[in-house]
This record gives C-alpha cells, structure tokens and sequence, in this order.
DNA sequence: GTTAAGCGTCAACATGATTGACATAATCAC
DNA sequence: GTGATTATGTCAATCATGTTGACGCTTAAC
C-alpha cells in the first residue's frame, strides 16, 4: 500500500515559479494532442477486442523484428508480467510470432506475423494521416522546428 | 463484452501509405515525449498516493476556478463515476473544495484550496521547467513553430 | 555441476476506466 | 402545485493495464 500522507507535506519550498501563460498552454496542448494522437488507433483496435497495450507491441516489434522479449520490455518500461497478457493475446490472434533464437535459444525473439504487419500497418496509417493532415497546415520549416522541439523535450 | 472478430478482418483494403520514415519519427516522438512529459508530476503525486487522474482534476480546476462538476467531465470527457473517487479523494485530502452554486443549488461548484493550488503549482512547475529547459534549447522561431504544428495536431 | 540468464506463470492488488440502474435534490414548464 | 427535467451522486459488475512477490523451467556459461 501505498504512504498516504495528508499531514502539511515536506517538500522543498517551490522556486517562485517559471509557470508563464505561454508555457501552461505548451502543456495543455501536450495533453489534448496526445488525446488526439491515440483516439483514431484506439478506436480502430477496439473493433478487433485490442487496445493500447497491444498497439505498442505491434509498434515497436514492427520497428525491429526479431527484437527479444527483455529488450521489449526495456523499450516499453513495463514489467514482464504487464507484458504477458496482452502478447500472449497477440500470439493467440497469430498477429505475433515467437522463434527461439538460433545462437542463444534461451532468448525468444519476435516477429510480426503477414496478419499482425498489415494491422500495424493500418494503425500507422492512420496516425501517419493525421500527422500528414497537420504538417499540411504549416510550413516546411514549422515541421523541421517541431521536431527540433520534440527532440529537446524528450531530454 | 467486446465483439472479438479472429477471423479475416473486414476492412477497407488500406490506401497505399504515406508513412514514410519521417512520419514514423514523428509518431515515436509522440510516445516518448508524452510518457517524458507525465513522469515528473507522476512521481510527485504518487509520494502523496494520488495519480494522474488526481493530477487532471487539479490542472482542470486550477484553470477554471468555480467549473461545474459536468463541465469538467466534458473537459476530461470521462464518465462521473470515473470522475467520483478521485474528486472524492482530493475533497477528503482538502485539495478540492466544492459548493453549491448561489444560482442554481443543483450545480456543484469546485475549487482548489490553498494546499490544492499549492500542490499543483508544484506539478505545473515541474512540467513547466522541463518544458523551459528544452526550449531553452531551441530557438524562438522554433517555439512559434512549434506551437503552430501542435494546435494542427489537435485538429 | 553449479550458477546465472532469459523467460513464463500464478497470485494478489491498485488504479482508472466503462455501462447500467437507481436515488436525490433543485429547477423549470405548465 | 404537480410533473418533468437537470445536475449530481452512488452501487454494482466488469475490463484493461499496470505493479510486486514468489516460484519454475530451460539453456548458457564458468
């Protein structure tokens, strides 16, 4: 359980604060878009009894086929047992492939199936859509800036 | 329970796909930089055993000091009894405070209180600086841009 | 042959969300 | 005033996603 503490709390007194206008609306606009980023995926993957968990194994095996288990697991910074459920779900659809790998057959490497690399394929479809669909809307150097950014915000 | 379909899918056969590597870039970048953007705030709240979910009523609330119980769930778009515990919680922690509207007596009213705005001023600084360190990385033109592209991103 | 690595699994639990059904108080329409 | 509607609350069942802890199995490494 967690420490619940309601008692006048111990926290180093805040620094009187950067928080400007402009840098609560960078922040809001994190939140919404990232809402907006997930809905279409979402919806898509609830047709087929799937969900986020699922999308982002079928992402990042689709990035790197024949990635093993732990180095997805270090990739998604989730436990082994979170990934369990979801992954063994997508082995039951035959969207994922698991091989023992050929040097060390301790090491289970996975593989998108024709099946789970055409879904993939849709779900990025329709992120890379709305993305595209943005980047319309602004200019060739509003893109190469917004990545700069995103860059920097990932530290 | 959800219509689970394992059978050939009936989809619109997908339009060869504009998903090219730079817009897979871009679809990465918004999965790290979100979980980055959460993280701070998420280890803050959870010394105090709250959570994200906590986290949204207090920046909703902050925003729009007096916002009525249905308009924050239209902000948050979540259903009321998933707004019920953690609004609870937060009045229990004397976070939250709420009262009857002088209008209409039906219309709940919320406010933070003096530690709630004090804890989110926290959370908002904390995401504040990390989105001020990054900036402060980049230049003005890439900010503007930067913000263009997000507001196309959200539609 | 023992130890360690990579992975799987069972269990208990927390959180955050859903839908459905019903309850209550206050306002509105007539 | 009565009756419908609105704003909100609450109980219950369920699901998805995550955690930690404990234990087991197969394979590799020494």
């Amino acid at each position: 359980m967690i420490d619940i503490i309601t008692e006048p709390h111990p926290v180093a007194p805040s620094v009187p604060s950067a928080i400007t206008p402009d840098t609560r609306a960078a922040i809001e606009q994190m939140y919404f878009t990232y809402r907006a980023f997930t809905s279409g995926p979402d919806a898509l993957l609830a047709e087929r009894g799937l969900g986020r968990a699922h999308h982002r194994i079928l992402y990042f095996v689709g990035r790197q086929p024949g990635i093993a288990v732990g180095a997805l697991l270090e990739t998604l910074q989730i436990s082994k047992q979170a990934l369990s459920a979801p992954l063994k779900r997508l082995q039951e659809f035959s969207l994922v492939e698991v091989r023992a790998a050929d040097q060390d057959r301790r090491v289970r490497r996975l593989t998108l199936s024709a099946a789970g690399a055409q879904l993939e394929a849709q779900l990025s479809e329709q992120q890379a859509q709305w993305i595209n669909t943005a980047f319309a809307r602004v200019t060739a150097e509003d893109i190469a800036s917004w990545r700069r950014v995103m860059h920097a915000l990932e530290q």
